[in-house]
RNA sequence: GGUCCCAUCGUCUAGUGGCCUAGGACACUGGCCUCUCACGCCAGAGACAUGGGUUCAAAUCCCAUUGGGACCA
Protein backbone atom coordinates (compact mmCIF):
# COMPACT_ATOMS: atom_id res chain seq x y z
CA UNK A 1 0.00 0.00 0.00
CA UNK A 2 0.75 3.80 0.22
CA UNK A 3 1.06 3.73 3.32
CA UNK A 4 5.01 3.69 3.55
CA UNK A 5 5.16 6.69 1.09
CA UNK A 6 2.55 8.57 3.53
CA UNK A 7 4.58 7.80 6.43
CA UNK A 8 7.45 9.99 4.32
CA UNK A 9 5.36 13.16 4.28
CA UNK A 10 4.68 14.96 7.23
CA UNK A 11 0.85 15.34 8.10
CA UNK A 12 0.03 17.35 10.76
CA UNK A 13 -3.35 18.32 12.25
CA UNK A 14 -5.01 20.92 14.57
CA UNK A 15 -8.54 20.25 16.02
CA UNK A 16 -10.42 22.75 18.09
CA UNK A 17 -13.44 21.69 19.61
CA UNK A 18 -16.11 24.29 18.76
CA UNK A 19 -17.13 25.01 22.62
CA UNK A 20 -15.08 28.22 22.84
CA UNK A 21 -13.20 30.78 20.82
CA UNK A 22 -9.75 30.44 19.58
CA UNK A 23 -7.17 31.01 22.70
CA UNK A 24 -3.82 31.59 22.99
CA UNK A 25 -3.05 28.38 23.65
CA UNK A 26 -4.93 26.77 20.99
CA UNK A 27 -3.59 29.26 18.20
CA UNK A 28 0.25 28.19 19.71
CA UNK A 29 -0.61 24.26 18.93
CA UNK A 30 -2.10 25.42 15.98
CA UNK A 31 1.36 27.64 14.95
CA UNK A 32 3.45 24.82 15.74
CA UNK A 33 1.89 22.31 14.02
CA UNK A 34 1.07 24.71 11.16
CA UNK A 35 5.05 25.41 11.86
CA UNK A 36 6.07 21.70 11.40
CA UNK A 37 3.97 20.62 8.38
CA UNK A 38 5.43 24.15 6.92
CA UNK A 39 9.16 23.85 7.32
CA UNK A 40 8.67 19.64 6.10
CA UNK A 41 6.30 20.70 2.91
CA UNK A 42 4.04 18.19 4.77
CA UNK A 43 0.14 18.88 5.02
CA UNK A 44 -1.53 21.16 7.78
CA UNK A 45 -5.35 19.46 8.28
CA UNK A 46 -7.97 21.25 10.09
CA UNK A 47 -10.31 19.04 12.11
CA UNK A 48 -13.51 20.34 14.31
CA UNK A 49 -13.62 17.91 17.15
CA UNK A 50 -17.83 18.69 17.00
CA UNK A 51 -18.84 15.16 19.66
CA UNK A 52 -20.19 17.00 22.27
CA UNK A 53 -23.32 18.35 20.04
CA UNK A 54 -24.85 19.98 23.75
CA UNK A 55 -21.76 22.18 23.91
CA UNK A 56 -20.55 22.89 20.10
CA UNK A 57 -21.70 25.59 18.57
CA UNK A 58 -21.43 27.35 15.23
CA UNK A 59 -20.43 30.75 15.81
CA UNK A 60 -17.28 29.03 17.44
CA UNK A 61 -16.42 27.13 14.44
CA UNK A 62 -16.86 30.83 12.41
CA UNK A 63 -14.85 32.25 15.21
CA UNK A 64 -11.85 29.80 15.29
CA UNK A 65 -12.02 29.46 11.60
CA UNK A 66 -11.25 33.78 11.23
CA UNK A 67 -8.71 33.49 14.00
CA UNK A 68 -6.59 31.19 12.37
CA UNK A 69 -7.13 33.19 8.78
CA UNK A 70 -6.03 36.43 10.33
CA UNK A 71 -2.92 34.65 11.69
CA UNK A 72 -2.78 33.41 8.68
CA UNK A 73 -2.66 29.78 9.46
CA UNK A 74 -4.18 28.16 6.30
CA UNK A 75 -4.72 24.94 5.84
CA UNK A 76 -4.72 22.16 3.20
CA UNK A 77 -7.38 19.87 4.01
CA UNK A 78 -10.69 20.22 5.96
CA UNK A 79 -12.31 21.41 7.93
CA UNK A 80 -13.19 18.10 8.47
CA UNK A 81 -16.30 17.63 11.30
CA UNK A 82 -16.19 14.80 13.52
CA UNK A 83 -20.02 15.09 13.47
CA UNK A 84 -20.19 13.66 10.12
CA UNK A 85 -17.99 10.80 10.74
CA UNK A 86 -20.18 9.47 13.03
CA UNK A 87 -20.48 6.02 11.44
CA UNK A 88 -17.15 5.81 10.82
CA UNK A 89 -16.89 4.98 14.18
CA UNK A 90 -19.28 2.92 14.61
CA UNK A 91 -17.39 0.82 12.34
CA UNK A 92 -14.42 0.48 14.05
CA UNK A 93 -16.38 0.52 17.51
CA UNK A 94 -17.89 -2.69 16.16
CA UNK A 95 -14.60 -4.28 14.70
CA UNK A 96 -13.00 -3.54 18.29
CA UNK A 97 -16.30 -5.77 19.26
CA UNK A 98 -16.12 -8.64 17.14
CA UNK A 99 -12.53 -9.22 17.33
CA UNK A 100 -13.08 -9.33 21.16
CA UNK A 101 -10.86 -6.39 22.24
CA UNK A 102 -14.03 -3.98 23.11
CA UNK A 103 -17.43 -5.22 25.39
CA UNK A 104 -20.50 -3.63 26.04
CA UNK A 105 -21.01 -3.24 29.58
CA UNK A 106 -24.19 -2.60 31.62
CA UNK A 107 -22.73 -1.59 34.46
CA UNK A 108 -25.03 1.64 35.71
CA UNK A 109 -23.81 5.15 37.09
CA UNK A 110 -24.74 4.23 40.55
CA UNK A 111 -23.48 0.97 40.84
CA UNK A 112 -20.35 2.05 39.39
CA UNK A 113 -19.63 5.23 41.64
CA UNK A 114 -20.63 2.62 44.87
CA UNK A 115 -18.00 0.56 43.75
CA UNK A 116 -15.62 3.64 43.57
CA UNK A 117 -16.65 4.74 46.93
CA UNK A 118 -15.90 1.23 48.61
CA UNK A 119 -12.49 1.09 46.77
CA UNK A 120 -11.69 4.49 48.39
CA UNK A 121 -12.78 3.17 51.48
CA UNK A 122 -11.08 0.11 51.11
CA UNK A 123 -7.39 2.12 49.97
CA UNK A 124 -8.16 0.66 46.63
CA UNK A 125 -7.71 2.49 43.40
CA UNK A 126 -10.85 4.02 42.03
CA UNK A 127 -11.11 2.07 38.65
CA UNK A 128 -12.92 -0.24 36.75
CA UNK A 129 -12.71 -3.49 38.08
CA UNK A 130 -13.96 -5.38 35.44
CA UNK A 131 -17.59 -6.77 36.04
CA UNK A 132 -18.62 -7.07 32.50
CA UNK A 133 -14.82 -7.98 30.71
CA UNK A 134 -15.54 -11.79 30.47
CA UNK A 135 -19.42 -11.67 30.00
CA UNK A 136 -19.57 -11.39 26.04
CA UNK A 137 -22.95 -9.23 26.62
CA UNK A 138 -24.90 -8.77 23.64
CA UNK A 139 -25.51 -4.82 22.62
CA UNK A 140 -28.14 -3.36 24.43
CA UNK A 141 -29.75 0.49 24.65
CA UNK A 142 -27.63 2.15 27.25
CA UNK A 143 -25.01 -0.22 27.25
CA UNK A 144 -21.55 1.51 27.40
CA UNK A 145 -18.46 0.16 25.22
CA UNK A 146 -15.35 -0.70 27.05
CA UNK A 147 -11.90 -1.61 25.31
CA UNK A 148 -10.78 -4.46 26.72
CA UNK A 149 -7.17 -2.57 28.09
CA UNK A 150 -4.05 -4.66 28.45
CA UNK A 151 -3.54 -5.84 32.31
CA UNK A 152 0.20 -6.23 32.25
CA UNK A 153 3.29 -4.85 30.88
CA UNK A 154 3.74 -1.55 30.16
CA UNK A 155 3.08 1.31 27.39
CA UNK A 156 5.78 3.24 25.95
CA UNK A 157 5.56 6.94 24.81
CA UNK A 158 8.38 7.74 23.02
CA UNK A 159 8.00 11.86 22.96
CA UNK A 160 9.53 13.74 20.44
CA UNK A 161 9.81 16.68 23.34
CA UNK A 162 9.82 14.68 26.54
CA UNK A 163 12.00 11.24 25.80
CA UNK A 164 10.44 8.09 26.73
CA UNK A 165 7.78 8.03 29.20
CA UNK A 166 6.66 4.85 30.67
CA UNK A 167 3.47 3.68 31.86
CA UNK A 168 2.46 0.45 33.31
CA UNK A 169 -0.38 -1.12 31.88
CA UNK A 170 -2.06 -2.14 35.11
CA UNK A 171 -2.54 1.36 35.90
CA UNK A 172 -5.14 1.57 33.22
CA UNK A 173 -8.48 0.26 33.36
CA UNK A 174 -11.18 -0.67 31.00
CA UNK A 175 -11.98 2.45 29.77
CA UNK A 176 -15.05 3.82 27.84
CA UNK A 177 -14.82 4.50 24.34
CA UNK A 178 -18.43 4.48 23.83
CA UNK A 179 -21.26 5.97 25.74
CA UNK A 180 -24.55 4.87 26.52
CA UNK A 181 -25.99 7.32 24.54
CA UNK A 182 -24.41 5.74 21.51
CA UNK A 183 -21.52 9.01 21.09
CA UNK A 184 -17.79 7.65 20.89
CA UNK A 185 -15.58 9.44 23.62
CA UNK A 186 -13.21 11.60 23.01
CA UNK A 187 -9.98 9.83 23.01
CA UNK A 188 -11.62 6.77 20.64
CA UNK A 189 -12.18 9.15 18.36
CA UNK A 190 -8.99 11.00 17.88
CA UNK A 191 -7.28 8.14 17.43
CA UNK A 192 -9.90 6.53 14.88
CA UNK A 193 -9.19 10.19 12.72
CA UNK A 194 -5.71 10.52 13.50
CA UNK A 195 -5.22 7.28 12.08
CA UNK A 196 -7.82 7.44 9.22
CA UNK A 197 -6.16 10.52 7.79
CA UNK A 198 -2.76 9.56 8.45
CA UNK A 199 -1.36 11.69 10.26
CA UNK A 200 2.08 11.12 11.17
CA UNK A 201 2.81 13.91 13.85
CA UNK A 202 0.66 14.91 16.44
CA UNK A 203 1.36 18.20 18.35
CA UNK A 204 -0.59 19.13 20.93
CA UNK A 205 -0.43 20.35 24.70
CA UNK A 206 1.20 18.14 27.45
CA UNK A 207 -2.45 17.85 29.42
CA UNK A 208 -2.62 14.98 26.58
CA UNK A 209 0.16 12.87 27.97
CA UNK A 210 -1.77 10.80 30.21
CA UNK A 211 -4.34 10.23 27.79
CA UNK A 212 -1.93 8.86 25.63
CA UNK A 213 -0.68 5.65 26.80
CA UNK A 214 -5.22 4.52 26.47
CA UNK A 215 -4.20 6.04 22.82
CA UNK A 216 -1.47 3.74 21.91
CA UNK A 217 -3.06 0.95 23.31
CA UNK A 218 -6.00 1.43 20.79
CA UNK A 219 -3.44 2.39 17.64
CA UNK A 220 -2.32 -1.61 18.17
CA UNK A 221 -5.57 -2.93 19.02
CA UNK A 222 -6.94 -1.13 15.07
CA UNK A 223 -3.81 -2.53 13.64
CA UNK A 224 -2.71 1.17 12.71
CA UNK A 225 1.08 2.38 13.14
CA UNK A 226 0.78 5.32 15.86
CA UNK A 227 1.98 8.83 14.78
CA UNK A 228 4.99 10.29 16.68
CA UNK A 229 3.99 12.27 19.53
CA UNK A 230 5.50 15.85 20.59
CA UNK A 231 3.74 16.81 23.42
CA UNK A 232 4.36 20.83 24.22
CA UNK A 233 4.12 22.55 28.04
CA UNK A 234 1.15 24.79 28.77
CA UNK A 235 0.50 28.11 28.57
CA UNK A 236 0.13 29.75 32.45
CA UNK A 237 -1.66 32.76 33.58
CA UNK A 238 0.90 35.17 35.67
CA UNK A 239 -0.43 33.53 38.43
CA UNK A 240 0.99 30.11 37.48
CA UNK A 241 -2.54 28.70 37.03
CA UNK A 242 -3.91 27.38 33.66
CA UNK A 243 -4.43 30.34 31.90
CA UNK A 244 -8.10 31.37 31.74
CA UNK A 245 -10.01 34.97 30.95
CA UNK A 246 -9.21 36.61 34.13
CA UNK A 247 -5.62 36.38 32.52
CA UNK A 248 -5.87 38.01 29.14
CA UNK A 249 -6.48 34.88 27.60
CA UNK A 250 -9.26 36.73 25.50
CA UNK A 251 -10.11 35.13 21.93
CA UNK A 252 -7.56 35.68 19.17
CA UNK A 253 -10.25 37.70 17.37
CA UNK A 254 -9.76 40.06 20.35
CA UNK A 255 -6.43 40.60 19.44
CA UNK A 256 -7.34 41.92 16.21
CA UNK A 257 -9.95 44.61 18.02
CA UNK A 258 -7.16 45.66 20.01
CA UNK A 259 -5.04 46.54 17.21
CA UNK A 260 -2.41 43.90 17.51
CA UNK A 261 -0.53 42.99 14.18
CA UNK A 262 -0.76 39.12 13.24
CA UNK A 263 3.14 39.06 12.99
CA UNK A 264 3.36 40.43 16.51
CA UNK A 265 1.04 37.55 17.46
CA UNK A 266 2.64 34.54 15.59
CA UNK A 267 6.00 35.96 16.48
CA UNK A 268 5.04 36.16 20.20
CA UNK A 269 3.61 32.57 20.50
CA UNK A 270 6.50 30.69 18.69
CA UNK A 271 8.84 32.31 21.07
CA UNK A 272 6.29 30.93 24.01
CA UNK A 273 8.12 27.80 24.07
CA UNK A 274 10.28 27.58 21.44
CA UNK A 275 13.96 29.44 20.75
CA UNK A 276 16.20 29.67 17.90
CA UNK A 277 19.73 30.80 20.29
CA UNK A 278 19.24 34.22 21.20
CA UNK A 279 16.97 35.43 17.90
CA UNK A 280 13.47 37.44 19.40
CA UNK A 281 12.35 38.98 15.83
CA UNK A 282 11.31 36.17 13.92
CA UNK A 283 9.23 36.31 10.15
CA UNK A 284 7.14 33.70 8.86
CA UNK A 285 9.32 32.64 6.33
CA UNK A 286 12.28 32.39 8.84
CA UNK A 287 9.92 30.64 11.29
CA UNK A 288 9.15 28.00 8.92
CA UNK A 289 12.85 27.51 8.19
CA UNK A 290 13.79 27.50 11.47
CA UNK A 291 11.13 25.63 12.89
CA UNK A 292 11.81 22.62 15.01
CA UNK A 293 10.66 20.74 17.83
CA UNK A 294 14.24 19.80 19.39
CA UNK A 295 13.96 23.55 20.41
CA UNK A 296 10.85 23.61 22.11
CA UNK A 297 11.38 23.51 26.17
CA UNK A 298 9.91 21.27 28.18
CA UNK A 299 8.69 23.76 30.72
CA UNK A 300 5.38 25.70 30.86
CA UNK A 301 5.48 28.93 30.10
CA UNK A 302 3.55 32.44 31.80
CA UNK A 303 1.62 34.12 29.22
CA UNK A 304 3.37 37.98 29.20
CA UNK A 305 1.70 41.03 27.89
CA UNK A 306 4.62 43.18 27.81
CA UNK A 307 6.38 41.53 25.54
CA UNK A 308 3.64 41.29 23.00
CA UNK A 309 3.26 44.20 23.04
CA UNK A 310 7.20 45.21 22.78
CA UNK A 311 6.76 43.08 19.33
CA UNK A 312 3.85 44.65 18.41
CA UNK A 313 5.08 48.14 18.87
CA UNK A 314 8.58 46.53 16.63
CA UNK A 315 6.10 45.64 13.89
CA UNK A 316 4.01 48.42 14.19
CA UNK A 317 7.61 50.33 13.25
CA UNK A 318 8.47 47.80 10.80
CA UNK A 319 4.71 48.37 8.41
CA UNK A 320 4.87 50.76 5.34
CA UNK A 321 3.26 53.68 6.29
CA UNK A 322 0.49 52.61 3.33
CA UNK A 323 -0.58 49.37 4.90
CA UNK A 324 0.06 50.95 8.61
CA UNK A 325 -2.46 53.37 7.20
CA UNK A 326 -5.37 51.46 5.97
CA UNK A 327 -5.07 49.04 9.10
CA UNK A 328 -5.72 52.25 11.37
CA UNK A 329 -8.27 53.47 8.97
CA UNK A 330 -11.46 50.65 10.94
CA UNK A 331 -9.74 52.26 14.31
CA UNK A 332 -10.16 55.64 13.48
CA UNK A 333 -13.38 55.50 12.30
CA UNK A 334 -14.12 53.60 15.93
CA UNK A 335 -13.06 56.62 17.39
CA UNK A 336 -15.63 58.87 15.58
CA UNK A 337 -13.37 60.71 13.70
CA UNK A 338 -13.96 62.09 10.27
CA UNK A 339 -11.20 59.96 8.07
CA UNK A 340 -9.63 61.96 4.83
CA UNK A 341 -8.29 60.61 2.30
CA UNK A 342 -5.03 57.75 2.84
CA UNK A 343 -2.35 59.60 1.80
CA UNK A 344 -3.21 62.13 4.94
CA UNK A 345 -3.77 59.22 7.15
CA UNK A 346 0.24 57.95 5.80
CA UNK A 347 1.44 60.67 7.15
CA UNK A 348 -0.57 60.70 10.23
CA UNK A 349 0.75 57.49 10.71
CA UNK A 350 4.31 58.10 9.94
CA UNK A 351 4.86 60.43 13.13
CA UNK A 352 2.45 57.70 14.95
CA UNK A 353 4.28 54.89 14.69
CA UNK A 354 6.90 54.97 16.98
CA UNK A 355 4.81 56.39 19.57
CA UNK A 356 2.28 53.60 19.55
CA UNK A 357 2.39 49.89 20.73
CA UNK A 358 -1.09 48.90 19.67
CA UNK A 359 -3.17 51.14 16.56
CA UNK A 360 -6.14 51.37 18.97
CA UNK A 361 -3.73 53.48 20.78
CA UNK A 362 -2.31 54.77 17.84
CA UNK A 363 -5.81 56.12 16.67
CA UNK A 364 -6.32 57.72 20.55
CA UNK A 365 -3.37 59.87 19.71
CA UNK A 366 -4.12 60.89 16.17
CA UNK A 367 -7.15 63.02 17.80
CA UNK A 368 -5.82 66.36 17.47
CA UNK A 369 -5.00 65.34 13.59
CA UNK A 370 -8.80 64.66 12.74
CA UNK A 371 -10.80 66.51 15.09
CA UNK A 372 -12.04 70.25 14.00
CA UNK A 373 -12.10 71.38 17.52
CA UNK A 374 -9.08 69.89 19.76
CA UNK A 375 -9.61 70.38 23.88
CA UNK A 376 -7.41 71.65 26.16
CA UNK A 377 -5.72 69.57 28.89
CA UNK A 378 -6.46 71.59 31.33
CA UNK A 379 -2.62 71.66 33.25
CA UNK A 380 -1.61 71.87 30.47
CA UNK A 381 -2.74 74.83 29.10
CA UNK A 382 -2.34 76.41 32.71
CA UNK A 383 1.11 75.72 32.57
CA UNK A 384 1.89 76.49 28.78
CA UNK A 385 -0.52 78.97 27.62
CA UNK A 386 0.67 81.58 29.74
CA UNK A 387 1.15 85.94 28.69
CA UNK A 388 5.11 85.81 28.36
CA UNK A 389 4.85 83.86 25.15
CA UNK A 390 1.81 86.18 23.77
CA UNK A 391 3.60 88.41 21.80
CA UNK A 392 5.92 86.17 20.25
CA UNK A 393 2.73 84.26 19.67
CA UNK A 394 1.58 86.82 17.32
CA UNK A 395 4.25 87.55 15.54
CA UNK A 396 4.58 83.76 14.67
CA UNK A 397 1.36 83.62 13.28
CA UNK A 398 1.40 86.70 11.23
CA UNK A 399 4.92 85.32 9.97
CA UNK A 400 2.89 82.10 9.12
CA UNK A 401 0.06 83.79 7.21
CA UNK A 402 2.75 85.41 5.20
CA UNK A 403 4.90 82.15 4.54
CA UNK A 404 4.68 81.18 0.86
CA UNK A 405 5.98 77.48 1.46
CA UNK A 406 4.80 75.52 4.73
CA UNK A 407 7.17 72.97 5.23
CA UNK A 408 9.00 72.25 8.59
CA UNK A 409 12.05 73.34 7.75
CA UNK A 410 11.00 76.68 6.87
CA UNK A 411 8.72 76.56 10.05
CA UNK A 412 11.37 75.31 12.36
CA UNK A 413 13.55 78.41 11.15
CA UNK A 414 10.60 80.98 11.23
CA UNK A 415 10.52 79.54 15.11
CA UNK A 416 13.96 79.67 15.86
CA UNK A 417 14.36 83.24 14.90
CA UNK A 418 10.94 84.37 16.96
CA UNK A 419 12.32 82.43 19.74
CA UNK A 420 15.49 83.88 20.10
CA UNK A 421 13.79 87.14 19.36
CA UNK A 422 12.00 87.26 22.65
CA UNK A 423 14.58 85.72 24.46
CA UNK A 424 12.07 82.37 25.15
CA UNK A 425 13.42 78.96 25.90
CA UNK A 426 13.11 76.34 23.75
CA UNK A 427 11.01 74.61 25.18
CA UNK A 428 8.74 77.57 26.68
CA UNK A 429 7.77 77.90 22.74
CA UNK A 430 7.69 74.84 21.66
CA UNK A 431 5.19 73.82 24.49
CA UNK A 432 2.89 76.59 24.30
CA UNK A 433 2.43 75.76 20.32
CA UNK A 434 2.36 72.09 20.96
CA UNK A 435 -0.65 72.48 24.04
CA UNK A 436 -2.27 75.25 21.29
CA UNK A 437 -2.30 72.76 18.41
CA UNK A 438 -2.70 69.42 20.11
CA UNK A 439 -4.25 70.44 23.65
CA UNK A 440 -1.18 68.11 25.05
CA UNK A 441 2.05 68.35 26.23
CA UNK A 442 2.79 65.06 24.85
CA UNK A 443 2.86 64.74 21.26
CA UNK A 444 4.99 63.62 17.51
CA UNK A 445 7.55 66.54 16.46
CA UNK A 446 6.28 70.45 16.05
CA UNK A 447 6.76 70.92 12.89
CA UNK A 448 5.81 67.69 11.02
CA UNK A 449 2.34 67.81 12.55
CA UNK A 450 2.04 71.60 11.50
CA UNK A 451 3.16 70.61 8.31
CA UNK A 452 0.54 67.72 8.28
CA UNK A 453 -2.47 69.68 9.83
CA UNK A 454 -1.91 72.67 6.92
CA UNK A 455 -1.99 76.45 7.57
CA UNK A 456 -5.86 76.21 7.62
CA UNK A 457 -6.01 74.18 10.86
CA UNK A 458 -2.79 75.81 12.04
CA UNK A 459 -3.54 79.27 12.37
CA UNK A 460 -7.33 79.23 14.10
CA UNK A 461 -5.57 76.94 16.52
CA UNK A 462 -2.83 79.65 17.37
CA UNK A 463 -5.53 82.33 17.40
CA UNK A 464 -7.69 80.31 19.71
CA UNK A 465 -4.12 79.65 21.83
CA UNK A 466 -3.76 83.31 22.31
CA UNK A 467 -7.52 83.65 23.31
CA UNK A 468 -7.26 81.57 26.13
CA UNK A 469 -4.24 82.99 27.39
CA UNK A 470 -5.89 85.42 29.37
CA UNK A 471 -9.05 83.45 30.49
CA UNK A 472 -6.86 80.42 31.90
C1' G B 1 -6.08 10.09 46.42
C1' G B 2 -3.44 7.59 42.14
C1' U B 3 -0.55 8.40 37.71
C1' C B 4 2.30 11.57 34.75
C1' C B 5 4.97 16.05 33.53
C1' C B 6 8.01 20.24 34.88
C1' A B 7 11.93 23.35 37.70
C1' U B 8 18.09 29.03 34.92
C1' C B 9 17.01 36.61 36.40
C1' G B 10 9.95 39.23 37.92
C1' U B 11 8.71 37.11 32.70
C1' C B 12 10.27 34.57 27.79
C1' U B 13 14.64 31.96 27.24
C1' A B 14 20.31 30.39 25.65
C1' G B 15 22.84 26.43 27.81
C1' U B 16 23.08 18.98 25.67
C1' G B 17 29.94 17.90 31.46
C1' G B 18 35.12 22.07 30.88
C1' C B 19 34.01 28.00 26.21
C1' C B 20 29.67 30.00 32.56
C1' U B 21 32.90 35.26 36.79
C1' A B 22 25.73 31.74 33.51
C1' G B 23 24.47 34.81 27.54
C1' G B 24 20.17 37.35 25.04
C1' A B 25 15.13 39.63 25.10
C1' C B 26 10.80 42.08 27.67
C1' A B 27 9.93 44.87 31.93
C1' C B 28 12.80 47.97 35.50
C1' U B 29 16.83 51.89 36.85
C1' G B 30 20.52 55.57 35.23
C1' G B 31 22.75 58.29 31.16
C1' C B 32 23.13 60.16 26.01
C1' C B 33 20.18 62.22 21.95
C1' U B 34 16.28 66.12 22.10
C1' C B 35 10.98 71.19 21.01
C1' U B 36 7.65 67.31 24.61
C1' C B 37 6.86 62.13 24.34
C1' A B 38 8.51 58.11 21.88
C1' C B 39 12.26 55.79 18.85
C1' G B 40 17.49 54.88 18.93
C1' C B 41 22.18 54.29 21.54
C1' C B 42 25.15 53.26 26.10
C1' A B 43 25.33 51.48 31.06
C1' G B 44 23.22 48.99 35.52
C1' A B 45 20.60 45.83 38.74
C1' G B 46 18.66 40.84 38.48
C1' A B 47 18.58 33.64 38.12
C1' C B 48 20.94 27.90 37.94
C1' A B 49 14.63 25.61 44.12
C1' U B 50 17.16 22.57 48.28
C1' G B 51 20.12 18.41 49.89
C1' G B 52 22.95 14.35 48.66
C1' G B 53 25.83 11.69 45.18
C1' U B 54 28.78 10.53 40.17
C1' U B 55 33.21 13.06 38.01
C1' C B 56 39.71 15.79 37.77
C1' A B 57 35.39 19.04 36.47
C1' A B 58 28.02 19.77 37.03
C1' A B 59 23.24 24.79 35.56
C1' U B 60 24.18 20.41 32.57
C1' C B 61 24.20 13.18 34.71
C1' C B 62 21.75 10.16 39.03
C1' C B 63 18.74 10.05 43.64
C1' A B 64 15.79 12.35 47.33
C1' U B 65 13.15 16.59 49.11
C1' U B 66 10.36 20.85 48.06
C1' G B 67 7.41 23.56 44.87
C1' G B 68 4.27 24.07 40.53
C1' G B 69 1.13 21.91 36.79
C1' A B 70 -1.87 18.24 34.20
C1' C B 71 -4.78 13.83 33.69
C1' C B 72 -7.97 10.13 35.89
C1' A B 73 -11.72 10.15 38.88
Amino acid sequence: MSARDNSKKVRTRFPPSPTGHLHLGGARTALFNWLFARHHKGTFILRIEDTDISRSRPEYVNSIIEGLKWLGLDWDEGPYFQSERLSIYREHIERLINEGKAYYCYCTKEELEEKRKAALAQGRKPRYDGTCRDKHLPKKPGAVVRFRSELVGETVLNDLIHGPIIFENRELDDWVIQRGDGIPTYNFVVVVDDAIMGITHIIRGDDHINNTPKQLQLYKALGYEPPKFAHVPMILGPDKAKLSKRHGASPILEYKEEGYLPQALVNFLARLGWSYGDQEIFSIEELIEKFDISHIGKSASIFNREKLLWLNAHYIKEEKDEGLARKLIPFLKKEGYQVPDIDYVKKVVSTLKTRAKTLSEMAKMADFYFLEEISYDMEAAKKFLVPDIKEAMEEFIKAIEKLSDFSQDILENLFRDIQKKYNLSTRKFAQAIRVSLTGRTVSPGLFEIMAILGRERVLPRLKRAIATIDHV
